[in-house]
RNA sequence: GGGCGCUUAGCUCAGCUGGUUCAGAGCGUCUGCCUUACAAGCAGAGGGUCGGGGGUUCGAAUCCCUCAGCGCCCACCA
């Protein structure tokens, strides 16, 4: 058979994703074995693969696949997030394109236009995940809009209210005027900005009670022009005078004092409003002087609430000046802030304008549109229980975070949480499943599942005259977050179905794979549903992901065009590579700095492995040959080496560090069984191998591929069916792999190797420093006979002449002329190379070593030297010192005949 | 304004419950090789006074203090 001598990854993948999904071997259904289940972070249904979700999902299906081999019920769910806000935002816009506007629709119409619009675009996101080699089980993929989760969500709402944790109440929250909804705290993010701060003048009203106003050093009455007096109120908000409702000032502030009890006029509103005193007010801030407005900011609103103002609401829904504004009617907010200062100035109630910096929140939806501070009736969910529940098995380590730092983000969280606002003012969602009654009093509701239910409620609650034409359930939907915060217990029907046998087997689940962002949005809850639901914790393990940058250290961003395309990126180097160069580039919980050239070394790799598969399979193979002891010692060397190995990758599995176990099992593969072993068992031109050394060789390699499956499946697949006969629906993926647990004889036979390479290593360095080409024989003296290391070890001898290319190794008691010598420990040994040798260059060698170990000598005869390091340093430790000076001595002993030889 | 984290070779990172021969890896760099698995390769080599300063200790990259720089999260100063 004639292979290619380059790996082909597009021939390869789809061939065998194919079979897996055939014999259907991403299954996973509940049995005997101890279950491993990771659900997967449901991608917005309409979403597209980018850089973070190829970095996330390669994560949790390497660890789905590493349970697969170490033989649990492996079983990963996969599903997409409906994303309301998102999700409707796409929608609304491509309704616009056609000319449709939102409102124009009923819902039941602009749900058509949104179920039209997932179904087109929705599962992409899946299809392009399988690409990568993603093993979820399939079958079982879930929306969290679908029937089930529905259900569920609905629930879990009424069971809420029932239980008094969800309540209806009148609050200042975020709107977002875009899309004109309702968000919760955790939906704003703040962004610095350069603003500005506005000055503008509030001339006292009641100028018959004459205040006094200060003067200056000269004398001068301040705040005083020919209008009479005036305060200055410094704000980033003109455009919110028009619902100013009072003037506030520090009680203890001396600068304000008189402006105490009086009234002001807002400007080119003329509004006449009180002068009020709230320690809330900063005195080193602007003027000291502050405007309030009610409606329009939450501290202002808790100062109207204390001192009793009045609330004007200037804002439409959609950031637009109201009805209610005596001024501006219609325009938008932003345009009006231009406008407003425009007529401020242009009345002269402008005094200055500073540049300002300050914190503006945006919604994390529409990152382009402010967010507005504003009162309206809102659901939400209380907390204080929530975050008690919660709290507890992080903090016990029940549940464990990797890396643990995000313990302490997670406590300040729970610590300072306030309660979440979970209705939304959108239709692409889980409607709320409350129903108000008809009647003068707005606020009469009742919570059901049903209408049928609602009816009955509300009878009882409200009087028996009540019908069904008077109910009407609420408009809103629920945050996308209020239906994944039951995401690991949904997905088994663990809300509609308590107790049965799938939620009883996969709860809790092993491990979430996931980004920090999310914690407060996801994580978090999900905990909270966990534990109120299940009586337990979700998952056992967190592993946050870092964000994927580009090597610049820049977020991935489609205004920089700094994201690569996974699925051309796929095309490029094959999953395999990508699936490699991403856990490279990935130290745990570090943030990653991706790079093409680490794909490229991933399919470099690939290609590594595809041409040791094909040595070893170009082999000739002969049963009368004997098997070499040479061969019988590499084998039980690679063995020993493959089971410590394991043990190590194994160790680093359980800390999450998978870009040292890859790298690990990188090296394994690259250095110690294709650039060692093979090349120690390796036949002679054209002879053939023994049939023992050959079959131990295809299982060592059987065991490799296991050790690498799950970082790069398409490819250890691919090799695995051909180094053996496997029956149709066999498959690398699903056979269990476990090593021997390394013993002392391994670990001993390991460091005899390493000393062996070292000495292969050094004859290599005598050729190459005196060009010495591989083919020509030489010889190799040991110096000394009673020290003969690895050398006396006949097997060893026999690799170490094959790998050196030497024709004799003989113990010598003194070094010959014309040798060149090199250390090994604290062993000498030399190569003859006749006139070859520069005398003066090895003499300077040696006395530059003699010297740096003379000083290295005097350092540790200081520290034995010193009584205290001897009475205080542990006994193996003053050992070492010791030991350490010997060989030091050997070492200079060994040089100083170099050089006598060298004469 | 609080909290957390980081600063070790050209780059990305390990090492940090203080002591296994005066610091390790991958990539990159340099040198030599088209050696009959792989030039997407092989062999060899160079490269860091562990951010600055101070302290504790017989001994510090590792513990403590301090300064500087970088990053993230949280917070209602208009």
């Amino acid at each position: 058979m004639e292979l290619a001598t380059k790996y082909s990854p597009a021939e390869v993948e789809g061939k065998w994703y194919e079979y897996w999904m055939k014999h259907k071997l991403f299954a996973s259904k509940p049995d005997s074995r101890e279950p491993y289940t990771i659900v997967i972070p449901p991608p917005n249904v309409t979403g597209v693969l980018h850089m973070g979700h190829m970095l996330n999902n390669t994560i949790q299906d390497i660890l789905i696949r590493k349970a697969r081999l170490d033989g649990k019920n492996a079983c990963w769910v996969p599903g997409t997030d409906h994303a309301s806000i998102a999700t409707e935002a796409k929608v609304v816009n491509r309704l616009a394109e056609q000319g449709i506007k939102k409102r124009d629709l009923t819902r039941e119409e602009f749900l058509k236009h949104a179920w039209a619009w997932t179904e087109e675009h929705g599962g992409i996101i899946l299809k392009q995940l399988r690409k990568l080699g993603a093993s979820c089980d399939w079958d079982r993929t879930a929306f969290t809009m679908d029937e089930k989760r529905s259900e569920s969500v609905l629930k879990v709402f009424c069971d809420l209210y029932d239980k008094g944790l969800i309540y209806r109440g009148l609050r200042m929250v975020n709107w977002d005027p875009k899309a004109q909804t309702v968000l919760s705290t955790e939906e704003v993010i703040y962004r610095d900005e350069k603003s500005k701060l506005y000055y503008l003048k509030y001339y006292v009203a009641d100028a018959d009670v004459n205040p006094v106003a200060p003067t200056n050093e000269e004398g001068e009455v301040l705040h005083k022009d020919a209008k009479g007096y005036y305060a200055v109120v410094a704000t980033t908000r003109p455009e919110t005078i028009m619902g100013d409702t009072a003037m506030c000032i520090n009680p203890k502030d001396p600068k304000n004092q008189w402006l105490r009890g009086h009234k002001v006029i807002v400007p080119l509103v003329g509004r006449v409003i009180p002068v009020i005193e709230d320690r809330y007010v900063d005195i080193e801030f602007g003027t000291g002087c502050l405007k309030v407005t009610p409606a329009h900011d939450v501290n202002d609103y808790q100062l109207g609430k204390t001192h009793n103002l009045e609330t004007i609401d200037i804002f439409n829904p959609d950031g637009t000046i109201s009805e209610q504004s005596p001024l501006y009617v219609g325009m938008d907010r932003m345009d009006c802030r231009k406008q407003i200062v425009n007529d401020l100035e242009a009345a002269n109630l402008l005094e200055k304008v500073e540049d300002y910096e300050n914190k503006v929140g945006y919604s994390e939806r529409n990152q382009d549109t402010a967010v507005e501070p504003r009162l309206c009736k809102q659901w939400f969910l209380s907390m204080k229980h929530m975050a008690d529940i919660a709290l507890p098995p992080v903090l016990e380590g029940k549940l464990k975070f990797h890396p643990t730092k995000y313990v302490t983000t997670y406590r300040n969280w729970l610590e300072n949480i306030q309660d979440w606002c979970i209705s939304r003012q959108l239709w692409w969602g889980h409607r709320i499943p409350a129903y108000f009654i008809d009647g003068e009093d707005e606020e009469r509701f009742v919570v059901a599942l049903t209408p049928e239910e609602a009816l009955a409620k509300a009878q009882e609650k409200f009087g028996k005259d009540i019908t069904k034409d008077m109910l009407h359930r609420d408009e809103d939907a629920l945050d996308t977050w209020f239906s994944s915060w039951l995401w690991p217990i949904s997905l088994f029907d663990g809300i509609n179905n308590p107790g049965n046998e799938e939620i009883s087997y996969y709860y809790p689940t092993s491990d979430l794979v996931t980004g920090p962002d999310i914690i407060f949005f996801w994580v978090a809850r999900m905990i909270m549903a966990g534990e109120e639901y299940m009586g337990d914790i979700p998952f056992r393990n967190v592993y946050f992901t870092g964000i994927v940058r580009d090597k610049l250290g820049r977020k991935m961003s489609k205004s920089l065009g700094n994201s690569p395309d996974p699925l051309e990126l796929i095309e490029k180097y094959g999953a395999d590579g990508v699936r490699m160069g991403m856990m490279l580039a990935a130290p745990a919980g570090n943030d990653i700095l991706y790079d093409d050239a680490l794909c490229a070394q991933g399919m470099a790799f690939c290609n590594k492995m595809w041409n040791a598969f094909r040595l070893v399979k170009g082999w000739d193979m002969s049963d009368t040959i004997a098997q070499p002891e040479a061969n019988i010692a590499s084998i039980k060397w690679m063995q020993a080496k493959l089971n410590d190995t394991y043990a190590e990758i194994n160790d680093l599995y359980s800390k999450y560090r998978l870009n040292e176990a890859l790298m690990a099992a990188f090296k394994l593969f690259t250095d110690e069984f294709s650039g060692w072993y093979l090349e120690m068992i390796k036949p002679a031109y054209q002879t053939p191998i023994d049939s023992k050394t050959l079959e131990a060789t295809l299982n060592i390699f059987d065991q490799l591929l296991h050790i690498i499956h799950p970082f790069m499946p398409f490819i250890t697949e691919e090799l695995w069916q051909h180094i053996a006969e496997r029956n149709e629906g066999e498959s690398l993926m699903v056979s269990v792999f476990k090593t021997a647990t390394p013993t002392k004889d391994d670990a001993e036979l390991i460091a005899k190797v390493e000393e062996m390479k070292q000495i292969v290593s050094g004859v290599r360095a005598v050729r190459q420093s005196k060009n010495i080409s591989p083919r020509e024989p030489l010889a190799l003296q040991v110096i000394g006979a009673a020290k003969q290391g690895v050398t006396s070890i006949s097997a060893l001898a026999a690799i170490i002449e094959k790998l050196a290319g030497l024709n004799k190794i003989e113990p010598v008691a003194e070094k010959t002329e014309g040798t060149q010598a090199f250390l090994v420990g604290t062993d000498e040994y030399a190569v003859p190379i006749g006139n070859l040798i520069d005398a003066e260059a090895e003499r300077a060698k040696a006395e530059t070593e003699i010297k740096r170990l003379q000083g290295f000598m005097a350092g540790i005869e200081k520290k034995l030297g010193n009584e205290r390091f001897v009475q205080n340093a542990p006994a193996q430790v003053v050992e070492l010192e010791r030991k350490k000076l010997a060989d030091a001595q050997s070492k200079i002993a060994a040089l100083e005949a170099t050089i006598k030889a060298l004469g």
